[in-house]
DNA sequence: GTGAAAGCGCTAACAT
DNA sequence: ATGTTAGCGCTTTCAC
């Protein structure tokens, strides 16, 4: 078996309380006693039991972390962002995918409560949150991220300025020349969709026309279908939003050769390197990783003010594609 | 305070006993008590405190996972199909990047280990691992996955056949006319870089040429650097064999425009929407990390035969920048 | 400066 | 089918 903090205690022929002293670095031990107790760690190979200090200070000092998917980049470089600040504070970091199931959302983060974590950082992939009530009221600090959280619950909040993105980007393309502008993005049933969805619509108006729109699983054979579908029309698309990464590069993939303006939601690696150069509304996913940690840990230094609501800028880089026009 | 088992019992009318069966699902109490106690569970609000369960089962259900960098695709990959092992066997996982520093490495292990994990995925930073030792010794059973361990440490481990995966590299070169194949690469210090570069030397037997060869940090400025230098050579090199993802990324940056056959270790997002499509010795990273997780698995089932070093084959994409000739 | 005792919330072993 | 008891390894409290 391990040694326990009593195998130290008499190996060093103290008491059980003064190994703790030294564990713990507690002034008030005599310098010799505590080498003494150093040397008995050393050569019993003792390391503290983190469940026993758990079960009676309360503090985990772990962080529960639920995103979409750490296989995507801008999870992952969320992800990178927490927990750099998690590990600076001395903590450690859960995290988990919920693969945009509801149900894993809520099964990781009950878990995760179970293990009762200091605080939580998520990623919404459901509607309703009221299941989190009992955990807020007993004081675990909650930031959602990316996307806010079901109707009737009132916790911080850091998101991307989805609107003013989408805005941007239509905008953007509408000053080039184009007036067909087609819209390709995630279900409406996301947040992020919804907003981006919201801006295109609302910045297009009277240009708008539903039969650009479409929402539907980012695969190649659906996209390649709807985009067929809109080229067909008497009046096709000129131009292209993308609404999230995935949708960028699917659609560069069943665009392939065709040329149509292209603006997308979200940077990705390469985009620079392609031909035209992809022209995209650039979040900063480490930013958002890093805003949500730090104002984490700020409630959990005992800031209890009203909850906040961050909106991190996102924005326009062009690169080529955003900037073709509907007549060369 | 939040309610304890102590509470549902009282609440329910039943001794605590009667409670952890019902939460633990055991056998041997009347539907009626179990239902009662339900009912009590859910209004307190009551969820088991994990620290009290670990501290007297002394089993974690957590497993613990040390990469280089989650922001890196290669290992993003490899973190969501553990995650997907670790979370389908009811275990939940903490993980942590040690950004290629063996410190850090070895801060995350120990503070793993003194939270008691179940068992340990690691792609080591470090050269020396003797400091897992005594946890091995405890019975904590350990996977290195990309790399092996130190000297002396007789683990499990899943690799990918690296030096194999720079032979195919280098003799598809050859056989489309190359002699003059420069090799850019992470320090040798690591492993990976090592035996690919190894596999290039090997193959390329007396072709072998120092002056092609740069292990410098992957910046855009070494890297073009380097690569000015080689095609001042008398003899430049026709063809590029870069070691990891990211060199092949940023040579393509740094090689803007010129025409040199390349070969990339690692496969990419939009490797094939570049033109040319870069061709590739593809590793499959959910592959490794799902192998990892379930040898990781079966040995916590109690397997304890001797150490396992499985090798994963890695197979090459052409795309085109792979099949150019040095004469077109 | 050091130590003894209590108890965190749970499960294991043994009653009843 | 249910309850009682002991104790996991530590921190907290208080005594010396």
């Amino acid at each position: 078996m391990r040694p326990t903090m009593k195998d130290v205690a008499s190996a060093a022929g103290v008491a059980l309380k003064t190994v703790s002293r030294v564990v713990n670095g507690e002034p008030g031990v005599h310098p010799a006693t505590a080498e003494r107790v150093r040397t008995a760690i050393d050569r019993l190979g003792y390391s503290r039991n983190e469940s026993a200090r758990v079960l009676r200070s309360g503090r985990t000092a772990t962080i529960g972390l639920v995103i979409e998917d750490v296989a995507d980049p801008f999870y992952s470089g969320l992800s990178r962002a927490v927990e750099e600040v998690v590990i600076g504070h001395g903590c450690l970091l859960l995290s988990g995918s919920s693969g945009e199931e509801p149900g894993r959302e809520r099964e990781l983060v009950e878990t995760f409560c179970a293990r009762r974590v200091d605080g939580l950082i998520v990623v919404p992939a459901g509607e309703d949150h009221t299941y989190l009530r009992s955990e807020l009221e007993a004081g675990t600090p909650v930031v959602f991220a990316d996307r806010p959280p079901g109707a009737g619950l009132d916790v911080d909040t850091v998101l991307a300025d989805n609107a003013a993105g989408a805005e941007q980007a239509v905008r953007h393309l509408l000053g080039h020349g184009h007036h067909r502008i087609a819209f390709l993005g995630d279900d409406p049933a996301i947040f992020t969709a919804a907003e981006r969805l919201r801006g295109y619509r609302e910045t297009l108006g009277g240009l708008f026309d539903e039969r650009l729109v479409s929402m539907r699983a980012p695969e190649l054979e659906t996209v390649r279908a709807d985009l067929t579908r809109m080229f067909a029309l008497d009046q096709p698309p000129t131009a292209l939003f993308t609404g999230n990464g995935r949708y960028t590069v699917t659609a560069l993939r069943a665009l392939r050769g065709r040329r149509v303006a292209l603006v997308g939601f979200d940077d990705f690696e390469l985009a620079d390197l392609l031909d035209p150069g992809v022209t995209v509304v650039a979040q900063d996913p480490s930013w958002m990783g890093r805003v949500a940690a730090e104002l984490l840990f700020r409630r959990l230094r005992g800031d209890s003010g009203p909850s906040e609501h961050i909106q991190l800028p996102v924005r326009l880089i062009g690169r080529g594609s955003g900037e073709m026009s509907p007549y060369d």
